[in-house]
Formats: structure tokens, sequence, C-alpha cells
RNA sequence: GCCCUGGUGGUGGAACUGGUAGACACGCAGGACUUAAAAUCCUGUGGCCGUUGAGGCCGUAUCGGUUCGAUUCCGAUCCGGGGUACCA
């Protein structure tokens, strides 16, 4: 009998729970550290094998900073509001709440499996009212700030009602959405209808017109990402954008800030960069084009206002509000088409598409605002909307989407700034002279910039200008599976509900569809009313909510007072380290940013940042399963669509599709024909004609081999037809329940255990780095645990240590290791840690090492990579309390210096042969013995070196 | 398209600041123990040529550059992964 997991790994995982080993006080001596993971949103499929490797990652940081002597903070939770708990209520009538709880459970189970050192006394749920009360509190709050760029940080309404009643809002200077100017007199005017209205402008969270992807058949709105070649990726039908009237957060309001704030945090460049990129800080001009024969002024936005003399022609986005007034009536018609065009085309296909140029002429000119001449005006979805004014000047010969633009329509092009060739493509530099440009002739592009702005601003066609591509996050969805919106209205006006009423809770609905009219799912509750009066909001708060603030809800999670103590927050401050996936770079962490920073405004929160240190897991990638298949009808007297396989060495048809089939199809087990839900729902748009001669050939081929098969049917599928019939191309992408290739850790702990498991994942490559899953290397994992437990035992598995003392020899391989390990952590390196750890056994194996003087510092430092092993090797040790409260033993670097240094000798950089010599010699030294040694002569063979480089302990080279 | 990121043996990866490329592990081949299997242990293992206790050449996606020396730095190209604002 050897090393028994199962019952010791058990043992120990009660043992920890049982005596509350990990929870964390809010009060101690100790120095504190916070490690946190993104927490998971509760999946139907479990828990899958790239979840728990950032886990596994902090979970090794808390236990190691624990045995250095840290009060540390290491929670888990959920996120637990959702689309996928919604879908699931919608086709099956069960409340999301009674899906997400049985998620959690199952989730539960396996983390608990992984013997994680989480405080369980802290998790917390945002889908709970407990928690979403907060949320909406802080939402309230958000609702009566407004922007002050005075004071540069956020402040009550009341002190803008404030400066309303004495100065109107002329000096005012925040961030807002566009609002007539107006004085005290005219405020004080107003109604409240109307100035609650104008307060609307300025609130933090706002309600506003926010372009977004309507299905009118499914009546909702849906992400991107549900979106495909502008049909509904569920059920296919049409998808247009369209504006509605959405609740939205200021965050562009903190821009800057969020932009300046990150030089101050330890996050990766590339995160930094994304972030940066994001934001999209971009300095110019705005600019006033008057149309001509018209009121109207088209205002662009320029970041090159110093080629405004290249300006040939000017293009707004489709939905410009100026298109429908501008357009002459000659060209209504094929404006209005390109428009429904465009409107099917989501802004990523727009922004993809570089290549494929449309635009349309609205027949309408602009006044040049220097030159004096007729510009034309086009539209081209090449503009976005919500970027700038969505209207662009266009300099073909300075920016290269407005030069294929002109080349494709044949507009002219102007150069105005010399040093390109642009015959051939634009000249986007910003470096070299201005030409053909009146005043900014003979100028460097710098100094043009300069001129031009205060030209602009001295004529009054509009001034220099900041501008960001970061947008206000929209807040409402039309969904039913999230955090209630705290607002009624009362006259059409919305107003926050009273704290005291907090949470508004989710009402019963019958359906969790929107109504016929196509309202959301909210508006089916019945009597849901606040005050019995006021009809309440009736959209719901996005996934990111809970998420921008539940770090802080962490230190101090059963507060019923307050969204967290002023002491816990004062005590915990910050996440010392935070692990979580690349994927939530511009998303999650611009959000938790951002609230932070607003409840620090508030004066709430001591900190500026949510998280010093912070480090992407790479992601786990699963192999999908592809398999070829064609959708046809045959002829057109032919009814319904027939979905054939296509067997191997079929040669490729034009109109033949892959989809996805279930990993565990292709491998054991059993089939169950629900698994095969990806069948592309966009089927019906994809209908092909088949010829005749391929539809038989494909049909005999099935006939023959597989009858039953021969037309697609789930029911009588069989595994057998993939192996031997199927053409399956597997494919690496995200683990993800949807791409039906979903392994789960259950199994592999089964078979080897956490411990094995823990390491294999730490082992399995960098952190940082995403790869594909697979258990090729499991097997020396779990060989290395088995080593290390009879380090401490016999051969009839019996525990036996020697007190006797170590040798240096055996102190060198235990100090090197500690060192090495130690370092490794702090850099997060952990899959070097595990061969350190895998060369130490080896090696002490070798000696025969069991001596307690080696073995009990080792059973330290492996322990927070395997706790569950080393808390046993720790009590068989003789040691009463947990290895958590053990103290990681420091490395003596007397032990591990070496006397000699076999250094290689190189000729021209091609490395020959080793020399061993002292380790304590001068680089003349090395370089004299080195070329008195006979091995060295025979090699240069009689040639003088030129150059002999020498590095000491590392390399000589000798140049000849 | 744009932004970020990666590419090293049959496989996962190591080489931390420009200094011995392939640590550690899997797999594979051969061997020991065993009636047999499992487990365990030993030996070999980047490619090509040559030897069978000589050695040589090539080799870190591709091409080029900087350097005494490049997986590492620079430029170009190809390929994979992530994000792209209502998935979380």
């Amino acid at each position: 009998m050897e090393y028994n997991f199962t019952e010791v790994e058990k043992k120990w995982r009660e043992y920890w729970a049982e005596h509350k080993t990990f929870r964390a006080e809010n009060n101690s001596t100790k120095p504190k550290y916070y490690v946190l993971d993104m927490f998971p949103y509760p999946s139907g499929a479990g828990l899958h094998v790239g979840h728990p490797l950032g886990y596994i990652a902090s979970d090794i940081v808390a236990r190691y900073k624990r045995i250095q002597g840290y009060n540390v903070l290491h929670p888990m939770g959920y996120d637990s509001f959702g689309l996928p708990a919604e879908q699931y209520a919608i086709q099956t009538g069960t409340h999301p709440a009674i899906t997400t709880e049985q998620n959690i459970n199952r989730y539960r189970d396996q983390l608990d499996n992984i013997g994680f050192s989480f405080d369980w006394e802290r998790e917390l749920r945002t889908s709970n009212p407990d928690f979403y009360k907060w949320t909406q509190w802080i939402f309230i709050k958000l609702f009566h700030a407004w922007y002050n760029n005075k004071s540069n940080k956020a402040e009550d309404i009341k002190t803008l009602v404030a400066e309303f009643e004495s100065n109107g809002n002329t000096s005012i200077h925040a961030a807002c959405s566009d609002t007539e100017t107006f004085s005290a007199d005219e405020w004080k005017a107003m109604g409240e209808k109307q100035q609650q209205t104008v307060l609307l402008n300025y609130r933090l969270a706002y309600l506003s017109d926010a372009m977004v992807n309507w299905c009118p058949q499914l009546g909702t709105v849906l992400a991107n990402e549900e979106v495909k070649d502008g049909f509904s990726e569920r059920g296919g039908y049409p998808v247009v954008r369209k504006l509605m009237k959405q609740w939205s957060l200021r965050i562009t309001a903190y821009a800057e800030r969020l932009l300046n704030d990150l030089k101050d945090i330890d996050w990766s460049p590339s995160l930094k960069e994304m972030q940066e990129n994001w934001i999209g800080r971009s300095e110019g001009s705005s600019l006033r084009f008057k149309v001509q024969n018209s009121e109207a002024a088209i205002e662009v936005f320029t970041t090159r206002p110093d080629t405004i003399f290249g300006a040939t022609f000017i293009t707004l986005a489709p939905e410009h509000e100026l298109v429908e007034a501008l357009t002459t009536p000659e060209y209504k018609g094929k404006v209005d088409e390109y428009i429904q065009y465009s409107k099917t085309r989501s802004e990523r296909d727009r922004m993809a598409d570089v290549k494929k140029i449309t635009g349309q002429f609205t027949g309408a000119y602009a006044v040049h605002p220097f030159k004096g001449s007729l510009i034309p005006i086009w539209i081209g979805d090449y503009v976005l909307a919500g970027y700038g004014t969505g209207a662009v000047m266009a300099v073909p010969a300075h920016d290269s989407r407005d030069y294929s633009f002109a080349k494709y329509f044949d507009l002219p092009i102007t150069e105005v700034v010399s040093g390109g060739d642009i015959s051939n493509e634009s000249y986007d530099a910003k470096e070299g002279k201005l030409i053909n440009s009146d005043f900014l002739n003979g100028l460097d592009v710098k100094d043009a910039i300069k001129k031009i702005i205060a030209e602009i601003e001295t004529r009054g066609l509009g001034k220099g200008k900041t501008n960001y591509r970061l947008r206000d996050a929209i807040f409402g969805r039309q969904r039913y599976w999230g955090e209630p919106i705290p607002i009624y209205y009362r006259d059409g006006i919305p107003y926050t509900i009273d704290e005291k009423d907090l949470p508004l809770e989710l009402p019963v609905v019958d359906k969790y569809l929107p109504t016929e009219e196509g309202e959301p799912p909210l508006a089916r509750a019945k009597d849901w009313k606040y005050k019995g009066e006021y009809e309440y909001e009736q959209t719901t708060m996005p996934g990111w909510a809970g998420s921008s603030w539940y770090y802080l809800r962490y230190m101090d999670a059963h507060n019923d007072k307050e969204f967290v103590s002023r002491d816990a927050v004062n005590y915990w401050k910050d996440v010392d380290l935070y692990i979580g996936g690349a994927e939530h770079a511009t998303g999650h962490l611009l959000y938790v940013r951002f609230w932070t920073k607003f409840l620090y405004d508030l004066g709430l929160i001591p900190v500026i940042e949510p998280a010093r240190k912070l480090i992407n897991q790479g992601m786990i990638l699963g192999v999908s399963m592809l398999a070829r298949i064609v959708n046809c009808v045959v002829s057109n007297e032919m009814q319904d669509t027939q979905l054939f396989f296509l067997p191997n060495d079929f040669p490729t048809l034009e109109n033949e599709i892959k989809i996805r089939v279930p990993i565990e199809f292709v491998e054991d087990g059993k089939f169950h024909s629900s698994k095969l839900v990806k069948l592309r729902e966009k089927l019906p748009n994809n209908i092909e004609f088949l010829d005749y001669e391929t539809f038989d050939k494909i049909k005999n081929f099935w006939d023959q081999f597989a009858p039953e098969f021969s037309k697609m049917n789930v029911e009588t599928f069989d595994k057998s037809y993939f192996n031997e019939y199927l053409d399956i191309t597997p494919e690496v992408e995200k683990m993800s329940k949807s791409k039906l290739n979903v392994i789960t850790p259950d199994d592999i702990i089964t078979k080897y255990g956490a411990d094995c498991l823990r390491l294999y994942e730490m082992f399995l490559g960098p952190l940082e780095l995403p790869k594909p899953w697979n258990t090729n290397g499991i097997e020396g994992v779990s060989k290395f645990i088995r080593k290390l437990w009879r380090l401490y035992h016999d051969g009839e598995n019996n525990y036996k240590i020697s007190e006797d003392a170590a040798t240096p020899a055996e102190l060198k391989i235990l100090h090197k290791t500690i060192k090495k390990t130690a370092e490794d952590i702090d850099r997060f390196s952990f899959n070097t840690s595990v061969s350190s750890f895998m060369i130490c056994v080896n090696e002490l194996t070798e000696l025969k090492c069991n001596k307690r003087a080696i073995l009990e510092p080792l059973a330290i430092i492996v322990s927070p990579y395997a706790p569950h092993i080393a808390e046993e090797l720790w009590s068989l040790l003789g040691h009463e309390k947990s290895i958590s409260f053990a103290e990681f033993p420091d490395w003596k670097e007397l032990y591990i210096t070496d006397q000699n240094f076999d250094y290689p000798i190189s000729i021209n950089g091609k490395t020959r042969l080793k020399i061993s010599l002292p380790s304590d010699l001068t680089k003349e030294e090395i370089s004299a013995k080195i070329l008195a040694r006979d091995e060295v002569k025979k090699l240069l063979d009689g040639k003088t070196p030129k150059n002999i480089i020498v590095v000491p302990n590392r390399i000589v080279n000798i140049v000849v």
C-alpha cells in the first residue's frame, strides 16, 4: 500500500473546514495581504479545468504569504447574475435563482475538492439581495453625483444645483452631455420637470439615447456576439441598429484619471497599453463646416487640423442627425437605401471590413471654412456615429481611410504635407512641411497644428479639444436576471428610490421574455410599483455592475449597515494581488477602476485603485471537434431542408459548414442527442441548392454504409460513425460550454488527487500564457508525489525519519530549492518551482536522505503547492498545528555556493570545451589560465587570439 | 481591420539582465525485477553525416540586421490565441 491520497486529502479538507484554518481577521497586528481571484460566473457546465488555473496560483501565493507571517485575505464568491441562467429560464420556465443556486452548489463542491484556502465565511453572490442592495446603493450615489472638472472629482449634485441657483451653468466646468447655457434666473424659472431634465445631463448615472442591436422578432436587444452577419445567432432573425433610451454611466468623466493613474499600479505593460488604447486620448480640434444654402453646420473633430487645406469632402456616419435634412431630393432614394444597408452591419463588421468600401453622396455641399470653396458631403459607414461627432473632414492625402474612399469614388486628393508619395498611398505621418496651405505653408506639422487651432478659435469656427475614444458605459439591459435599477418615474422623470427601501428586489414574472410590445421582462411584473403608485425602471444592470466593487465587500461581507465599514476598508485597503483572465482587460478592469475612483471621490474609501498588482492567467484552451456538414434543399419542390454529415475524403463542397461535436462524443462515453445543440441555428440563412449529382453521391454513401444515418438523425446517432466515416478536424479554441469542449477537473481529482491536479496545472507552463489542455504529463507529477512520500517512509511504507545531522550535499540540495521556490513564487513562475521540487526529490532520493533536518523544511516549502500531502507529512513529523502556521525557511547562500565553475570555452562564439576553474579568479587570471591549457592550444591550432572575452562565472569566448 | 499576445525536440516546457539551447516532465526505444501484469528502477532519446569510447555540420516560425557572442535586441513577413464596448 502506497500513499493513499483519497483518504489523506479528505481528512485534511475536513480538518481545515472544522478548524476554520483559513479565516482572515479584520483585527490583526500582522501585515495584511489581500489575494483575490476574479470570481466565476457559475455556469451549468460546472467548473472546467481552466477555472482553477488562476485559483491555484493565487492559493499558492496565499498559503506562501501565510507562512511568511501575513494576515491573508483570500476570499471567493460568485458573479451570479448573467445571461445563461436567463436563457435557460426562457426555455424551461425555471426561475434563474434556482438554476443559479444549483450551479453554485456544484461549483462549491468542485472548489472544495481542490483544497483551496478560501475564507468561506466571506463568500458573496452578486445576485443575493444582501449584496445587490449595495450595488443599487452605489448606483443611487452615481445618480446624485456630477463630475466637477475644476475640482477634478465627483461631487454631490447639490453643489451643482447651488451653482445653478447663483450663476446658472455659464461658468460650470463639468463632464456633461450637450446642454444649452442658461442663467440663474432662467434656472429658477424652470419647472421641476425641466430642471430634472437638465440635471440628467450632468449626473454620473443618466438616461440617454444609445445605439443598440435591436432584434424586432425577438423583441430584445442583443450583444454583438449574439449577432452574426446581421442576423441573430439564436433563431436567425434580422437585427438592426437602433437608438434607444438607455441608462449610462459617465465613465468618460474619469478618462484622464483612468489614464494617468495607470502609471502607479503594477499591472503588465501590455494590459496598460490595452487600456490606454481603449481610452484612446487624442488631441485635436473641433471645426464647423457651414452647409451650402442651409442654416445647418456640420461639426467635425479632427486630430489633424493642420491638413484642413487638404479637406476635399466631408463624410458623415449614416446615423448622423443631419443626414435627412441635408440630402437633396435627387439623392433621397439612394441615401435611404444606403442607410438601410448600413443598419444591418454591426460596428465590428464595419471596422473589420475596411477593404469593402461603401458610401453614398448626399447631393449636398459644405463650405470650406478657409478656402470658401464647396466640398461634397458624403455618408459612409467607415465613420462611426459613436466617436467624435460622427462626422469627419476627409483629407484623403493624409488619412488612409479617406484615401481609399476617395480613390474608390474618384474624389479629389490634395497633398498638403510634403514627404510622401500620394499617388500610391496616403501620407499619414505627422512629419513634414506644409504645402498648398495658404498661411500654413512652410511650417512643420507640429507648429501648423498650433497655429491653425489658434486661427480656428479666433474665427470662432471651433476650438482645441481633447477627445477620447472611450464611450460612456451603457448600463441598462433589456433582461430579467440582473440587479433592478433603483429608479422610479414620476411625471416621466426618473427619481431614485429611498435608500431605506433598498434592496429593490427582482419581482416575480410569468415569463422571462420581453412583452409583446417589446418591453423588457420586468414589465410583466404585476402590481410592481413604487409606493404602489409609480412605475419602476424596467431594465436591469449589466453583468459588470456587481463585479465593479465586490472586492470591497469581501472585506466586510456581512455588514448590513454599510457597503463596507471604515475600519475594514482602512485595514485591508486594496487588493495586493489580483489574478484573472486577460479577456477582462478593457471591460471589468476599467469599470472596477472607475467605481473605485468614484467611491474615493465621495470619501467612502481610502484608495484610488482597486489592485496594486495584477496578473493575467492565460486561458486554458479546449480542443473542439468539428464535423463537416452540408445543409441543402435539392430542388424547389422539396420542402424540408436536409442535413448531411460529409464522409471522410468527400471533396470540399462550396456550401458545407462545420459544426461542433461534443468532445466527450469523440472520446469515450455515450452520446445524448440534446448535446448537439450548436447545430448553427442560423442554418435557415444558409440554405443552398445542391446539384442532383452531389446529392446522390452523399446519399448513396450513407445508404450503403449506414442507412439509418443517411439523413442526420440525432436519435440514432452513434459514436462509431465518427471514427469510421466522418472527418473530424480538431481545433484549439476557448474552452466553453457553448463550444462543447469542456473538460472538468473532477475526473483528474478522482484518479490522481487534488495535490496532483494543483501541481500539474502549475507544471503545464507559465501562468500568463494560453495553453491547450492535455493530460500528457500528469503521470510525471503523480510519480513525484509518490517519490516525495517515500522519502519519509521505508520500503514497507512505514514512517521513518532519521534525526542525524545533514551533510553538506543534502543541505546544498535543500537550500538551492528553498531559494529557487521563493524566487519563483515572487515572480509568479510556478511551473519552474514544480520542476525544482522534482529535482530536489530526485536528488534526495539518490542520497537516500531521510533526515528531519532536511525533510521538515521540505514539507513546508512544498505545502503551498501540495497542501494535503504536506499537512500529512507535517503531522507525521510530530506537529500538532496545521502546516499553515509553520514558518517558511530561510536559505543560506553559504550552503549553495560552489568553489569552482565549469567555464564553457567558446571560439568565435561556438562552445568547444569546458574547463573548471576556481570561481573567485579575476578576468586576467582566467584568460591566462585558459590560454595556457593544452586543449585550448590544440583548438587554436597555432592561431593568435585577437580578443578574449571573459565574463566571470559565465563564459570565455576566444576570438581568432 | 484595429489593439494585445505568442511561435524552441514527437509533446508540455526550461534557459531570470545578450553568455553552455533543450533543465524538469511526458512519450518512445532497450534493459532489470516479476509466472505474468501493475508499480518501481536503470540506459538512450533535437536533426543530418560519421564513428561505434574520435568528431563534424545544421538547428529556437521565415528572411535580413546589430554584436566577440542572439531563443533573448532591431526591421520585414507568415501562422496561432485573446479583446473589439449588451457573454461574463
